[in-house]
DNA sequence: TGAATTATTGACCAAACGGTCAGGATCAAG
DNA sequence: CTTGATCCTGACCGTTTGGTCAATAATTCA
């Protein structure tokens, strides 16, 4: 939260540095916190277990440091609503990015659903503050629109939480989805063409 | 899946498995599989850990138990669809179900949750097998009401999987939801209301 | 080149964990 | 009360895991 990028970085510490941060996110997502052990996390990003610990001092730092660095891609969707553009092409672009981050993006959000699962014991700060914030910023802006009349009215937060709801299931449930379509279907075209016809209807004023 | 109830159980038998299956919702649902441990689910069945391991062999087997028990009684809301009845009853009527088991059962959500979300290893057989065919047999029935003209047309399946996401969202990430609103509001409450309302209007033909 | 800094690892440790077991306590039935 | 079955536990075991450390290798830079 307050520190930005340290100024002095080996290319060596850069590229480790990345390398388990991604060996990181494979385990975790995969198998939770308690889950992975440091030795998986090692062996995904092909170091020795100490040589992990000599660029982050714990499991839990590597986690929260996982967190907090995704943290930011994973809520810039909804930051960029724009409040001048057209309102239903707005709501319906931020579900065609949720589902799109679904598709290219099953770790980060799996890594996410786990944390919130557990009571999220590393982002209760981000969960009072920031992300509220954020959060009430986008209501405002769905508000105006419904009060112009130019989106159907509803609650904005209960609409955001359908919108983030629908979209991570398809990530985190990928395999109960597949298992009930069968094969040779494909989750997230199908589910991009469901959200866009559901909200299309649900919001048109 | 191939035995009953053991016909003959002591007393003794009953009441410790019940409180064994009790304590172990509790922390599987809280901590995931690999994040609790025997001696957790004795504390908070008031037992020791041997008597756990008397009554089960194995944490895996108190795992596989809770799981296959609270099953059924986990895909019932669905299959309480009538299809005699009115469609749009009946499907509000499913997501208002499925809701309440939301605000009273979140221990069994957050448990199938981590399931699913760890690659369902103990239901591979169920959501290859079993659940794909009550989905089937719900689809059919939703499929028929749009042919009929008595239900707007929608991919069935996934109206399914948005009742799922939507509802199971309020008892799986609770602390997000109740984060976002605030102190003072009731998500169930709220949620359900914007979930009638949303599926009317998706719905009527 | 050579010294200083950075990077890497095998060996190791203490704690936690899943599970076992022999023996004692409790209970049900004759 | 006696006896056999059921119930319960402290002590214990082998393994896994998070983390340390001293020693070595590689890299940087004057």
């Amino acid at each position: 939260m307050t520190d930005a990028k340290m100024p002095r970085m080996t290319r060596i510490q850069q590229k480790n540095r990345d390398l388990i941060m991604d060996g990181a996110l494979n385990v975790f997502s995969a198998n939770g916190f308690r889950g992975t052990t440091i030795d998986q996390i090692a062996r995904s990003a092909g170091l020795s277990k100490p040589n992990v610990l000599y660029y982050f001092s714990s499991k839990d730092d590597i986690h929260r440091t996982l967190l907090t660095e995704l943290l930011d891609m994973w809520l810039a969707p909804m930051q960029q609503i724009d409040p001048a553009g057209d309102p239903m092409s707005e709501v319906l672009g931020y579900v065609a990015a949720k589902m799109r981050m679904s598709r290219d993006y099953p770790r980060e959000s799996r890594l996410f659903a786990y944390e919130i699962l557990q009571g999220a014991p590393h982002l209760t700060q981000i969960l009072g503050g920031g992300l509220r914030e954020i959060v009430d910023r986008t209501v405002a802006v769905l508000q105006g629109w419904m009060d112009d009349g130019r989106l159907a009215r509803t609650d904005p937060r209960h609409l955001i939480f359908s919108i983030w709801s629908m979209t991570q299931h398809y990530a985190d449930f990928e395999i109960q989805v597949r298992a009930v379509l069968g094969r040779g279907r494909d989750p997230f075209d199908e589910g991009q063409a469901f959200l866009d016809q559901m909200y299309r209807k649900l919001l048109t004023p």
